[in-house]
DNA sequence: ATTTGCATGTAAAATGTTACATGATTGC
DNA sequence: GCAATCATGTAACATTTTACATGCAAAT
């Protein structure tokens, strides 16, 4: 059984939902740290039926397409309760900027450097976006059952783009001065 | 033009390798931020040099199978230099632990704790390990003209798996005490 | 004796992304 | 009028992993 498979399984567990539902809530809330495309989301919604997993509820509209709406059966949920105990599998790495950087002395000039400055960028914007999700989350849903578990993934972020940015602002004065030192195409 | 393909065509910048050579350096060297799979290697080796940026010379043994070596040509040495100028494409993330967290609500009762504390068991011991990695390249390898290079990537797993256990340790104490407080199933 | 390392590769399966197809509604 | 959002899904493609297939040499 696949990760996407227990993404949409979990999310069911939070209330029925359809294929659309679990396209936005994804994108509006776990961003940070999952990602669904919408191509795979249908197919695994079958599947799971066809398991008996979750049961299908379709709701007919005179002005839209019917809305198919999706809900954790018993056997669901006792197979989602399994995934929780179930040891995460590590992921292989595969950092594109660290390549980069590990082949560093065959780059031309700057061009690493360029790299991390612009990967700086981007984890910074990304820790200060968090950040203000976080605030916002702390002000707004406090009383949330879901608050204390969604603040955790949020802090995860911050944290990660935090060390992120002080990785680049270590490499980046070796990167910039006297380029040519560190064996680089001139 | 994929991730493998760059990474290949960067390992072989460093000087010519045959397949198993690639398999190995990636193991020995870039694990902590890269992976191959040897069943990838060799058909993008062929894909390389159908497209002329790699050159095959075959060395035959006789006590072994023939090794087949591959170097950069000219051409594949233009097409490397081109990809570091490249944005490194966005990785969209999916982060199984974290999924479990957020989704915390509804695990059996400890499960998401101990689900973080073996995480932060596997983080801390990367960081051990690298940082041992590190310091043995820092006393041998000084000279090496790769060494800059190498000890920025190590550094970066060292941040990120430090930030990790950092991480570990600020939500731990709330998942262990009074687990029903959390909203989890009992 | 058996495992590990050297060394090549192929084939099938799994996983996931992107593009396509369709069409109404709502907001600008 | 036009773009975005709602809403479903399919098909083709790309990527990657896993398992298979082979066989000698060296070390334990």
């Amino acid at each position: 059984m696949n990760r996407t498979e227990f993404a949409i399984l979990g999310l069911l567990g939070q209330g029925p939902k359809s294929g659309y539902d679990i396209k936005r809530l994804v994108e509006e809330r776990l961003s940070h740290f999952w990602n669904e495309s919408v191509g795979h989301i249908y197919p695994i919604l079958r599947r799971l039926h066809e398991r008996g997993w979750v049961e299908k509820r379709v709701t007919p509209s005179e002005s839209r397409p019917p809305r198919h709406e999706y809900a954790l059966t018993v056997a669901g949920r006792r197979e989602l309760e399994r995934w929780f105990t179930e040891p995460v599998a590590p992921v292989p790495p595969r950092n594109e900027l660290l390549l980069r950087v590990f082949l560093g002395a065959m780059a031309p000039a700057g061009a690493v450097a360029a790299q991390v400055a612009a990967y700086r960028e981007r984890r910074l914007s990304e820790m200060k976006r968090l950040e203000s999700v976080a605030a916002e989350l702390e002000r707004a849903a406090r009383a949330d059952p879901e608050f204390v578990w969604w603040r955790m993934t949020l802090s995860a972020g911050i944290h990660a783009a935090r060390s992120a940015v002080a990785w680049c602002d270590e490499v980046l004065p070796d990167l910039t001065k006297k380029p040519t030192e560190n064996g680089e195409v001139a």
